[in-house]
DNA sequence: ATCTTAATTTCGGCA
DNA sequence: TGCCGAAGTTAAGAT
């Protein structure tokens, strides 16, 4: 890992391309080549970067860019996409390097997953009587979230989101239009149950006869769910 | 803009619940209170973050911590949703800090609205006869990105995607679902534009009976708009 | 390996 | 400001 911070300005042909003006940003050189060029604001992406797997080549500046205060230029070439990054260096205010080895990764925890597994421990969330068949039940197009069946032992098929967006319903939608053409299972209802529903996508849902849910993550996890099977 | 090297473990509870070992890092604090926490490998999605509104504080570590070799604690929280982010930091290698000011910002130029208007400027690419209507064409679920007409003026309705994937034939499927029942647009064909389409989506599309039509960014930028006048 | 889907997405545009 | 869709998306999971 290689920090630098200068005055740069950066030129991006690849996909598109893009230009930074001269002035003062972070560079991050990690150990796999890849490159990172930081502002002082934004969020966690860089202004302009370049991914690995790639090569960086450091260039003299010419006299032209020597006076004009220009003290390196770097060449950094994607290997596969031939995408390139070129910065130009003029004033450096600091450069550092340490040798960080591999990293132990991220541990993660809490997500779409575990909504799941929640509603499932409380199925009657859906409403009274209904009953978990069994959660990311196959189909020949995909795994549906969670089938249930409703007080009168009607199936549900339920999609669960984190933010429910117009893309959930069409899930959904697909899953419905292949089950019910299952004489085992049809008629099957449809549930649309998330965090959050775009105003869009409630519309859509309800537009198709999709039932929506909104579910309280944090109501949900605070529910034993060893208490649920007392009832 | 503060940048740390360190060994460091780190906490975040919020959205989700994540953790990281203790291992040496880059710690990014950038001006406006956010932190990025980056190793020397991956692409430039941080191991973990905070992003902008929220603050820092720097606690002291106890007697217990202490012992332990860590030297400093950073919490970090979310002004707005409360998430939080404790940064337990040991050895440190580096650390630099240096004012960069406010960025210019990056310029860009080259991605699906350049796409749009160059198919828009060479129609004739959808078949001979064909005439633009309108880029963006309104419609109550939004834009259509291209309304033509063929050579028998019929509506044509043109979905642009760099790369044309399953999502993309859904969102023309539902344009023409809506346009179709407009009889001042019916019959309304669709075609489905892109310089690269999915297998599963070109068989989606074509199931449905839309034309899927590859572009060619390099030719299409190739060609000179004002020559296509002359014919 | 390729494709599909989610993301603590981020980012820009438009109503 | 809020919502929606694109991104040089990136990343994780499934086929």
């Amino acid at each position: 890992m290689r920090l630098v911070i200068a005055n740069c300005s950066v030129d991006y042909i690849g996909r598109l391309t893009a230009h930074l003006p001269m002035a003062p940003r972070v560079l991050m050189c990690k150990a796999d080549g890849s490159l990172l060029v930081h502002s002082d604001g934004g969020s966690y992406k860089p202004l302009n970067w370049m991914s690995a797997p790639c090569s960086i080549v450091e260039e003299a500046p010419d006299a032209t860019q020597a006076d004009a205060g220009v003290t390196a230029l770097w060449r950094v070439t994607q290997t596969k996409t031939g995408d390139q990054l070129l910065v130009t260096i003029g004033e450096v205010f600091s450069d550092h390097s340490h040798d960080l080895g591999k990293d132990p990764g991220l541990e993660k925890d809490g997500v779409e997953a575990h909504l799941q597994k929640l509603l499932a421990d409380q199925i009657e969330l859906l409403g009274e009587g209904h009953a978990l068949v069994r959660r990311e039940y196959m189909t020949a197009i995909g795994p549906v979230d969670i089938l249930a069946r409703d007080e009168t032992g009607a199936s549900v098929a339920v999609e669960i989101k984190r933010r429910g967006g117009i893309d959930g319903v069409e899930q959904l939608t697909r899953y419905l239009e292949l089950m019910n053409r299952d004489p085992l299972l049809a008629p099957v209802s449809g549930v649309f149950a998330a965090q959050e529903i775009a105003p869009q996508a409630r519309t859509l849902a309800e537009d198709r006869g999709l039932r929506c849910v909104i579910l309280d993550y944090d109501e949900m996890r605070g529910v034993d769910p060893r208490h649920m099977r007392l009832f």
